[in-house]
DNA sequence: CGAAATGTTCCTAG
DNA sequence: GCTAGGAACATTTC
């Protein structure tokens, strides 16, 4: 569940099933999820309650009524769910329950998840090195983000402490909107490509994020669906069939046509 | 059986 | 400091 609009989709989902709810027990899992002692954690869920949350670049941050935020970071398998049985999810790394009984999990069969415990959303952004949300960036600061960067296009879209939320395959779909070659190194590109992968951004991000809040599908247009075909699918533009290559270090799908190498 | 999977981090090397 | 590439992490799925 890890890019921006997954992300958003879990937030939508805790906010709409455990705020205001007093937590009555708190169970903690692997070691390796907590980023604090476990002790920490038990000790300041407990008794507490979540007053709000906030969501920054691939990161969810849930505001305790005491103190603090509980951050979460859902890696390529995390989840939240929500439930008022008495079984206990599968690979359920942390569990709330709740005053009525109802009952969080947060949970990761992959254990790549991460949960933080801070004290503001902005001390986290900045001891994390966490970049602009991606959704807040303005053109300008894009602009001057890609200003002097040597490296791939995809690289500096997927770099964490530049812009914050654009993960593997959000990144290879706005290039395929801009009909850019991942591959094609920032200092190549002009003002109008970059002006246009700006404007991509936001609109990839939303399309995506609507489609993952309200259950639809993406696209027919998009690049993201044809993913699990891998290469040979048929570009949805028609003019070729779809490549696979690896750009930093990871798997990226793109047209050879539209998205010609410079 | 082997490979790959939406992510991050650490290492090496240029 | 920046960038690329690879490995590691742990488990499921194809």
């Amino acid at each position: 569940m890890p890019e921006l609009p997954e992300v958003s989709y879990q937030k939508k989902y805790a906010d709409a099933t455990i705020l205001h709810k007093k937590i009555i027990a708190v169970e903690t899992g692997d070691k390796k999820i907590y980023q604090s002692p476990k002790s920490d954690f038990e000790k300041h869920l407990k008794n507490n309650e979540f007053e709000s949350s906030t969501r920054l670049g691939k990161y969810l941050f849930l505001k305790l009524k005491k103190t603090g935020v509980l951050v979460m970071h859902f890696g390529m398998t995390g989840k939240l769910d929500f439930y008022q049985h008495d079984e206990t999810p599968k690979y359920t790394q942390l569990k709330l329950i709740f005053e009525d009984d109802s009952k969080l999990a947060f949970t990761c069969p992959r254990k790549f998840a991460k949960l933080y415990l801070a004290e503001s959303v902005e001390k986290f952004q900045e001891s994390h090195s966490l970049g602009i949300h991606a959704l807040a960036i303005s053109e300008k600061q894009f602009l001057d983000i890609c200003d002097g960067r040597s490296g791939t296009i995809k690289g500096l879209l997927m770099n964490q402490s530049l812009i914050a939320g654009i993960g593997n395959m959000y990144a290879d779909e706005v290039l395929f909107q801009t009909k850019t070659h991942p591959k094609t190194k920032v200092n190549n590109l002009t003002q109008k490509q970059l002006k246009s992968i700006f404007d991509k951004i936001g609109e990839v991000l939303e399309v995506v994020k609507e489609a993952r809040i309200e259950g639809k599908r993406v696209p027919e247009s998009y690049l993201t669906r044809l993913r699990k075909e891998g290469e040979g699918a048929d570009c949805p533009r028609n003019n070729g069939k779809i490549e696979q290559t690896k750009v930093s270090g990871r798997t990226t799908y793109f047209c050879p046509v539209c998205q010609e190498e410079v």
